[in-house]
DNA sequence: ATTATCATGTAAAAGGTTACATGATTTG
DNA sequence: CAAATCATGTAACCTTTTACATGATAAT
C-alpha cells in the first residue's frame, strides 16, 4: 500500500524520499503514514521493479539528493490499481477499543482519565483537520488550478478524517457519561469522606 | 497487541487457539482480528514468556486439544497494560482513502461504482452490528450476570463500530453526491447520444 | 546550547499474511 | 456431493518498527 502512496505522489511530481515523507506528513497522515526508513526501502524496491527511476543531484556539505521519478510502467501500475474495486471493507485495528473491551474490572477513575485524554487528543486532531489541512488543500489548488478534481478528492479524504474525529468525540462523551453514571452511591468517596 | 486480546480473553476462561479464533471472530472482529496461524504462534510465545500455560486434552479421531490458561504473571501483565494510558491517537490506515486521494483523474463512473460498493458493504456491517453483535452481548450477559460492567464495555466497543459504520455511510453518500454533481454537461453522453 | 531541518541509508526484530500439510464428522 | 466445523501446526514471505550511523546549517 505504501507503494501506491509513493507512486501516486510521484505521479504529481518527482521528489526525494525525504520530500515524500514530509508530503505524507502534511497530507496523507490522516489515513496513511510511514517512517522514513520504510520509504527509503520501498523506493528502492519500486526502482528495482522498474516502476520508478532515480537520479542523483550532487550537493555540497550534505548528502546528495536522490530524486525519484515515476516511469510509464509505474503510471500503468498506479492506474490499474486505482481502477480495481475494493471488494471488502478495511478491518479496523483500534488499540483503544481492545483496552476498553477488557476494562470491565478496571478502576473507574483510571478508566475515565484515559477516556478524557483520548477526547482531548481527538479535539486537537479535529482542530488540525479544520485548520491546517483545509488551508493546505486550498493553497495547493491555488498553485495549480488544473487540479480541481484532485483537490476535490483531497478534500473528501480530509472530510472523512473530520467526520471520524467528530464521531470519536461523540462516542467518547457517550461512554464517559455511561461510566460516570455507574454506582452513584460511590460518588461521596471522591470527596475523601470515607 | 494481539498478545493482550489473547490474555484478556483467557482471563475470562481457558481455551484452545481454535476457540480463541472463533471468539475473536464473533466479538473483537470490529476492532481487532487475527489469522489462526498468528494466534498459534503468539500463544506459543506467550507460554515461552510465562504469561500462559497449556495442557493437552487427548482426543480420538482429531488432533488433541491444547488448552491455554492464563498465569499470575499473565494477569499482572494484562492489568498493568490496561492501567497505562494511551498518549496518542491510533493512526488510521484506510486503503479506500488512499485510492480516493489519488483518484482525481479516474473515470467518474468507475469511481462511483467503487463508492457505491463500499456503501453497500458498510450497510451490511451496520446491520450485523445492530443484530448479531448486539444479541451476542445480551446472551453473554444473560449467562453470567456478574459481568455487568464487562458487558457495558463490550457494548461500548460495539457502539463505536456502529457509529463508525454510520459515519462512513454518511460520508460516502456525501462524496457520491459531490462527484455526481461534476460536469453536468457531460451527462447526455451516458445516453450514448454522441 | 538545544532543537529542527535537510539528507542519506542499513540491520535487526516484530507483526502479520499466505501457503502448505493433514483429516474425520457433520450439515446443507 | 460439497462445504463447514473441528483441530493442530510450520515455513516463507511481506510489511512495518526500532535502532543504528553521520553531519552541517539555521533557528529559538
Amino acid at each position: 500500500m505504501l507503494k501506491y502512496v509513493l507512486l501516486g505522489t510521484l505521479n504529481y511530481s518527482s521528489m526525494t524520499g525525504y520530500e515524500l515523507k514530509s508530503f505524507m506528513d502534511s497530507s496523507t497522515t490522516y489515513f496513511w503514514h510511514a517512517r522514513l526508513s520504510q520509504i527509503y526501502t520501498t523506493l528502492k524496491n519500486l526502482e528495482r521493479d522498474g516502476l520508478l527511476k532515480s537520479s542523483i543531484e550532487p550537493q555540497e556539505e550534505r548528502p546528495d539528493r536522490r530524486v525519484y521519478e515515476i516511469t510509464q510502467a509505474g503510471r500503468d501500475a498506479l492506474n490499474s490499481w486505482l481502477m480495481e474495486p475494493l471488494t471488502s471493507i478495511e478491518p479496523r485495528k483500534e488499540t483503544l477499543l481492545v483496552k476498553l473491551f477488557f476494562a470491565g474490572k478496571l478502576d473507574k477513575d483510571v478508566l475515565l482519565a484515559q477516556l478524557h485524554l483520548q477526547r482531548q487528543l481527538y479535539l486537537k486532531e479535529l482542530r488540525s483537520l479544520r485548520e491546517q489541512a483545509k488551508a493546505s488543500i486550498q493553497q495547493a489548488l491555488h498553485r495549480s488550478p488544473a487540479l480541481e478534481y484532485d483537490a476535490q478528492m483531497w478534500e473528501a479524504t480530509r472530510r472523512c478524517g473530520e467526520l471520524y474525529a467528530e464521531m470519536m468525540i461523540t462516542w467518547l462523551e457517550e461512554i464517559i457519561a455511561m461510566i460516570e453514571a455507574r454506582n452513584p452511591d460511590d460518588a461521596p468517596a471522591k470527596r475523601g469522606a470515607r
